[in-house]
DNA sequence: CGCGCTTGCTCAATCGATGAAGCAAGATTT
DNA sequence: AAATCTTGCTTCATCGATTGAGCAAGCGCG
């Protein structure tokens, strides 16, 4: 592996030797707090100076070691391949910027084992703080970093141990139901029993999706059996699979649909295409996530756009605020 | 702000203490080269339970701060809202664990300022190698990592000054225009000039795109007025305002589109919902970049998928050749 | 017995930045 | 003129891990 550096930086002592002084004039200089160090603005301006024709860059290694806080803050993410989770991680850069903290960001691919070794990651290096995003075990991640001393907020998933911030699933699942069922309606002439696909049947956010789902058939009187829930994962091939199945088991088939995640969705659409008992067109599909390109071709598909600013603002609120109660706030998401 | 942390963290001083040892032991036995330090099996065992029972984590800081290098690899990437770059993220974190390598991640919004203030942060993060992915200006990058011994990869847009991994964007463009034009002639009974729609006329890949749209019309005996280019950025209001305009202009419009990324798309697809002359169906559109809701919901449109698996493996094979001059290794994207 | 060799550790310097404490020179007060 | 204050620096210990050098004990060999 060739990543061998050739010349050694440019480190404050060159500095201070260039201009004849000392390393802490250079670095009281250089962090900004030459007034309170008493430090001449002349010395000041002349370091300045050195400092960039020298294209010196502190070593944040070095600056990190010696100061208490790190102003780091890390943020552990399930996946990049959907608009949700890629606009959370932007955001999260740009807001973690603006309040002066260094956002360092890991990708764990919904996978238990590496969620953890990322968690130890960042207390390795030392951040402030550790944001859990749709985190499987958000629990352990908190235990894990309280042992430091360090703090976690849990974000989409909620968690028993930190406070959490996820969109208010229930009443955006039973609005969403609810269009779908108008829907069908609309262009099938009644409302029937809608199904659910794709989630796990364990997490927070598809219980809480599937009362809203039950709870927007009840609005209407419409009865659900629960073999219309098919909580088979988040995973296209799975929702492809399953879907497969049902339509195989001869049970009663709905072509009104509540689908969990655009990601859900490909794989739904997918058995559409391929094997789906009628054409696209002939189904009412509502998915609890968004996504501008499906919702410009997608022409049947109603949409649930989680409110990500209103969640990061929420949740950087917690920080500053202090708050280290498992509280959960609940953010409503915005329906088209 | 509330980050503080309560616990100062366990050091190898206290383990040192608690296994009645020396710091010096503890070091060697936790970072692996005890053999080499000839500590005994058991002492290590100790070491090694004491500090699991104490929950300690290095100090990454500290422990760079003494190595030469610190096997960071910084990646600079101008968006997080597209199946590409959420692809070429999430891979590159892999790969990158794979090879013992940390990942550190910034997303600049294509924002010109603050990619170069991304790298400078970078050096201070003390990376020993840097990848541009679709930087403005790569070779700006180049400059200011050379200065401090880092060396840097261009990735997706090339640079003069470091070595290149890129799409085959002509082979791809010239391929993708020829289905265009096929299904122009499919589904409108004659091939027509296409159109061309975002990117920056200044930037790279934007123009071996269109020197592959212009071939595949002289291929196929097409005369192509230049005002068929619409190279108006890739921001979606960009494309959506540009067509609204050139359409308001009375030239001649066509049906047949090559459109620059699925960002663009969302543009196109707004205005022709909108504003455009004719229904989405009587559109032929073909997209260099891949999304797989739009491969699923899009039936009218073509797709170009840039091999990202590939361009990756090349770009750390470039790495671990040690590999530092400007070669532009150019990758053939994959039609479905 | 004395010499060299191996084993299994410890000591102490070091990486680069930070900041409390201290110090010398000049300015101001009494 | 002496006492005190202010200004503008420098000195040095420190953060936690790493590593070359060194050292003591034990062993084998002639």
């Amino acid at each position: 592996m060739s990543l061998d550096r050739q010349q050694k930086r440019t480190t404050i002592y060159d500095l201070a030797e260039l201009a004849g002084t000392s390393a802490s004039a250079v670095s009281a200089v250089l962090n900004g707090n030459w007034k309170k160090r008493r430090i001449s603005k002349q010395l000041a301006e002349k370091i300045t100076r050195i400092a960039e024709e020298q294209g010196y860059a502190l070593n944040m290694q070095a600056s990190l070691l010696r100061r208490e806080k790190s102003h780091i803050i890390g943020m552990i993410v399930p996946k990049y391949d959907n608009r949700y989770f890629g606009s959370i991680v932007e955001l999260f850069e740009t807001m973690a910027r603006d309040k002066g903290l260094f956002p360092l960001i890991t990708c764990t691919r919904r996978d238990p084992a590496l969620e953890i070794e990322a968690a130890r990651t960042m207390l390795s290096y030392q951040v402030d703080c550790v944001i859990a995003t749709g985190a499987t075990d958000p629990d352990r991640i908190t235990e894990l970093c309280a042992a430091a001393g360090v703090r976690t907020i849990n974000l989409d998933l909620p968690g028993k141990l930190a406070p959490s911030v996820i969109s208010d699933n229930f009443a955006g699942a039973r609005e969403l139901t609810r269009r779908i069922l108008v829907s069908c309606q609309q262009r099938f002439g009644a409302m029937e029993p809608l199904m659910f696909v794709g989630g796990r049947g364990g997490d927070h956010n598809t219980m809480e999706r599937l009362r809203g789902f039950r709870q927007a058939h009840a609005d209407h009187g419409i009865d659900l059996e629960d073999d219309r829930v098919i909580a088979c994962g988040y995973a296209p091939e799975k929702a492809q699979t399953a879907l497969q199945e049902r339509a195989a088991s001869g049970l009663p088939f709905s072509r009104g649909m509540f689908v969990n995640s655009t990601i859900t969705l490909e794989g739904v659409l997918r058995w559409v295409r391929l094997a789906g008992p009628v054409s696209e067109q002939e189904f009412a599909l509502g998915c609890f996530d968004y996504d501008p390109l499906v919702a410009l071709l997608g022409d049947n598909i109603e949409m649930v756009r989680q409110d990500v600013p209103a969640m990061l603002t929420r949740m950087f609120e917690l920080i500053e605020l202090g708050n280290f109660e498992p509280t959960v706030s609940e953010i409503p998401p915005v329906l088209r």
